[in-house]
DNA sequence: CAAACGTGGCC
DNA sequence: TGGCCAAGTTT
């Protein structure tokens, strides 16, 4: 495992109007005040960024999952393949399709020659279908203007299909060891709760959050690409969004939010996703079927998935325009070969 | 910035 | 039973 120490985190200055991290100034730092500067400066505060560090990281290096995009084997592609499947996606769903996907398609270029209708139909019932195109296309991307390599820019892998904030930092961090803030909902979750003793994050990352993840980060590269999973882990374990385990935290003894006494989160909870009935219900069984079909199949068989016509056909419509289906003379549609 | 975008397991 | 949640991105 890992035994790379952890260090301080760099030191921000904050403001009274961006409320952004308060964090104790290490004794290298000549510019911030301690852990009680200006009392209306709002914020979290977290006293020492340094035994943060140490006590997530050594806890990850004792219960870390043995998963395989964190072996050396799988390399720059098997971080990012698992890292689209993994978006709004469970491990334990994932796991299986990434064996299978990885050991048909072992390097981007091998990808990019398939269909991308070949990258759907693999993509089974994870979800998210155009998360396979995207891949696809990223993998294109890949293979021709990187010359098959994972690039390890951050700015290049923005430029990839399906690669946003968060996953451009986290293959950066997690298959090139580069100091990136990798900000997911299980860091944001943990970050809420230790340092800003709130219960949730916001719905949407805020700019106090990316301060405050940018902060927290080591400065060294090695720990903070190790700070990063390790922080994730722990929000993945043991920082639940239901059943969090106290018992089990590292830094349960700093806790902001368990020593406020853990309050309940205020406001509006979450928008739910509602499913039944909607589109995206209609389309996923549309697409079964053509996942399952090894022919062209007739309009005839898609109208059997749902009864209502004018949403059926918008699903429908909405799948083609996305690049999932082809359409066929004669009626015919069929996962795109192209 | 809100909404769209799949699927299945859990409490 | 049904709402909530899961390593987000795109428009």
């Amino acid at each position: 495992m890992n035994t790379t120490n952890a260090t301080n985190a760099t030191v921000t200055h904050s403001t009274a109007e961006d409320a952004g991290p308060r964090v104790a100034a290490s004794s290298a730092d000549p510019h911030v005040a301690g852990p009680s500067a200006d009392p209306h400066v709002a914020g979290p505060s977290v006293a020492d960024p340094a035994s943060l560090h140490t006590s997530v990281i050594a806890w990850f290096d004792r219960h870390a999952r043995d998963l395989p995009w964190r072996r050396p084997e799988a390399g720059a592609w098997g971080v990012m393949v698992s890292e689209f499947m993994l978006q709004q996606t469970p491990v334990a769903r994932v796991l299986p399709v990434y064996e299978q996907w990885l050991a048909r398609w072992p390097r981007p270029a091998d990808l990019a020659a398939s269909p991308s209708g070949e990258a759907v139909r693999a993509w089974g019932r994870l979800g998210y279908p155009r998360r396979a195109l995207r891949l696809h296309g990223a993998a294109q991307a890949i293979t021709e203007r990187h010359g098959g390599d994972v690039p390890r820019d951050h700015a290049q892998l923005l430029a990839l299909p399906g690669i946003g904030e968060y996953t451009a930092a986290a293959v950066a961090s997690f298959a090139y060891g580069q100091r990136h803030p990798v900000l997911d909902t299980n860091v944001r979750r943990v970050f809420a709760r230790a340092a800003t003793g709130i219960q949730y994050p916001p719905n949407a990352t805020t700019a106090a959050e990316r301060r405050l993840a940018r902060a927290l980060l080591p400065d060294d590269e090695a720990a903070a690409a190790r700070w990063a999973a390790a922080s994730m882990e722990l929000g993945a374990l043991v920082c639940t969004a239901k059943s969090e385990d106290c018992g089990r935290c590292p830094i349960a003894d700093r806790c902001a939010w368990r020593l406020a006494g853990k309050p309940a989160h205020e406001g509006p909870a979450r928008r739910g996703q509602t499913y039944a009935g909607t589109d995206r219900q209609v389309r996923g069984r549309l697409l079964a079927v053509l996942r399952d079909a090894t022919e062209p199949v007739p309009r005839s068989a898609l109208d059997t998935v749902w009864n209502e016509p004018v949403q059926r056909a918008r699903a429908l419509d909405g799948l083609v325009a996305d690049g999932l289906v082809e359409p066929l003379d004669g009626d015919r549609y069929r996962l795109p070969l192209t």
